[in-house]
DNA sequence: AGTAAAGCCTATATCGATTTAGATTATCCT
DNA sequence: AGGATAATCTAAATCGATATAGGCTTTACT
């Protein structure tokens, strides 16, 4: 039976301007406080009919969870912790709202912790695992052999990675398959007959910049086409930054005629240098880029470009931190987003 | 004198694996955990041979405070929550960025909340409020009567406003001067004898695009220039929806001499759309826009703009709504940006 | 000397939730 | 009927930090 405690209302129950807690409740109901936690948390030994009464006050005093007592009790955060490099690109605001979305209904919150470019990256990693402000991590502009994912791997604390590491069958990963981007854009490159191409790379540390550059060159290899990387500048930089360096290549090279570029910004930068030499776009020279804007074609149509989706990285890496948190027996979940270069086809 | 317990070393006081709290720095110096907390908080009935022993085994063992603990017992949360559109521009990774840089070293984190276009106004900010999840908030996209700044005045709770409402004497607000902005983009189209204007501008609801619309008519009407608003977008949506209704303007009317563009998008679809109907940029029309990128000069120089700084917007708010926590009788910060226009100095 | 006032520290209770151990009642079996 | 066994619930302890009240010294003053 039901306790034998008074049972009280709300109005008494609960001082004026306070939010209701597990005691309200209890009060409410004249159970004790535990029952009324267990009860919300569907343990075993509590009758279905006092489980129902209490989900009942509970839903209708609008009773919710206080996240501080909870993570000081059982260390629970209810925290994803979205790491983010700050470059300015536009990826970051998508990344983020995709996995904000991803994360809606689910009980977790997300958190992110944006760091500047030349900042070292362990530091907000080490952070949020030492004062444990996170149950989950996601980490982007990763290395082949990532310091961070070493550090979350050894300590097993959940997390997946934008991009691979050599050990990625061991953790969570979603990846665009840049190889194959590289061997792609080439493909298109050499068909057009283009002899001389240069790239603006991302960071060479970063693993989907070497991988890019392996599947270019393979195929530039093949195709007897010369590849250059452009110094002075990546595809992080600012585009003034870029547009400089792309300049003073474009005129110690008059041979140059085609840029490939891993983001949006830098197929700008590459269309206004190649602009500013008067080279003609789509038929002296081309620029092939990377595009998860569509707006690069609106922009200027003579742009090739192959579309990378950004949404479903976001969606894929919460769903897959989560498992990650509730099922760590699973296999971590993968993506490799195969590019489709529509003028292939 | 310092207590008469005995003293622990590190190990002793320290379960392995575990974090030290203040109980592990009682335990080491000898004192109660209270005069610990209370030494570490400098408070002035602690003697200062105490104070200085207390912080220097903290520093030594690194003690970081427990969030929760603190949470669960003052209230304070630590966080400052951003609450955020993400409408597809990089205003956005920026904001993000220069509020997390000014929070760098405060104490305080930052919950990024991003909302759909489309969702509920009030129910971040609310759910924010009720579960008590962050000490301030700080919003965007405001309205002339926002209900999200009346709900958070009424409940005193600390935020700050990127845009103004008519309320914003009272509130902490960062805002950019629209109406000049449009006053001396007209002004400058007047210069150059254009005499059909139209605008692609934010959603009428937010204020700054009825600041701006202002601003533009009042110079449009001085000079007896006509001025329209694109029906069928917003500065908000993307740069094919923009695309698609300038054109079908432009086709309907083709007097329209000029656009007025309240995005670095926007203005990139302004200009397509002219292009596309076989104008000539800087010469038979015009195109001109706030540029926070400084890269649709490079892009195009014929287009006209006038800068926008958006670092500095996130340095404010993050000053604004923690003075308004710590100092909440200080009259709330203000700024206001006013735009220069270069070219007509 | 005796008492008051600082100065400095400790003990206890508390925030909200959960875990563990223990208590109570009803039920079942021989 | 007696005793074991489930089925439910309650009591107490705990996570880490801090607010409040109170205690013990030492110094100061009459």
């Amino acid at each position: 039976m039901a306790g034998t405690k008074a049972k009280m209302t709300l109005e008494a129950a609960l001082p004026p301007g306070q939010k209701p807690t597990l005691k309200t409740i209890a009060q409410m109901s004249g159970l004790a406080v535990p029952t009324v936690s267990r009860a919300l948390n569907d343990a075993p030994d509590i009758g279905s009919q006092t489980k129902k009464l209490v989900r009942k006050i509970a839903d209708d005093i609008g009773y919710v969870p206080n996240r501080a007592g909870v993570r000081l009790r059982t260390g629970r955060t209810n925290v994803i912790s979205l790491i983010i490099s700050t470059a300015h690109d536009n990826h970051t605001s998508r990344l983020i709202a995709s996995v904000a979305a991803a994360l809606d209904g689910t009980g977790f919150h997300l958190n992110v912790t944006p760091y500047r470019p030349n900042d070292d990256l362990m530091k907000p990693v080490k952070y949020i695992v030492e004062t444990r402000s996170a149950d989950a991590l996601i980490i982007n502009q990763i290395e082949p052999e990532d310091p961070r994912v070493a550090y979350l791997m050894e300590r097993k604390v959940p997390f997946a990675t934008h991009g691979r590491t050599k050990w990625a069958d061991k953790h969570p990963f979603y990846d665009f398959d840049n190889e194959i981007f590289g061997r792609q854009a080439m493909a298109i490159l050499a068909n057009r007959n283009r002899k001389k191409v240069i790239v603006i790379a991302p960071p060479i540390a970063q693993n989907y910049s070497q991988e890019m550059i392996r599947g270019l060159s393979t195929t530039a290899v093949k195709h007897g086409i010369d590849l250059d990387i452009l110094p002075g500048a990546t595809s992080d930089d600012d585009v003034p930054t870029m547009l400089v360096a792309a300049q003073k290549a474009l005129a110690a090279d008059r041979s140059i005629d085609a840029i490939v570029t891993a983001s949006s910004a830098a197929a700008l930068a590459a269309t206004a240098a190649f602009e500013n030499m008067n080279r003609t776009l789509g038929k002296d020279v081309d620029v092939i880029s990377k595009d998860s804007n569509s707006f690069l074609k609106i922009f200027r149509s003579e742009l090739l470009t192959l579309p990378e989706t950004v949404g479903a990285a976001g969606e894929f890496l919460a769903r897959a931190v989560i498992q990650a948190i509730r099922n760590p027996e699973l296999p971590p979940m993968h993506y490799l987003e195969v590019p489709s270069a529509p003028e292939l086809e």
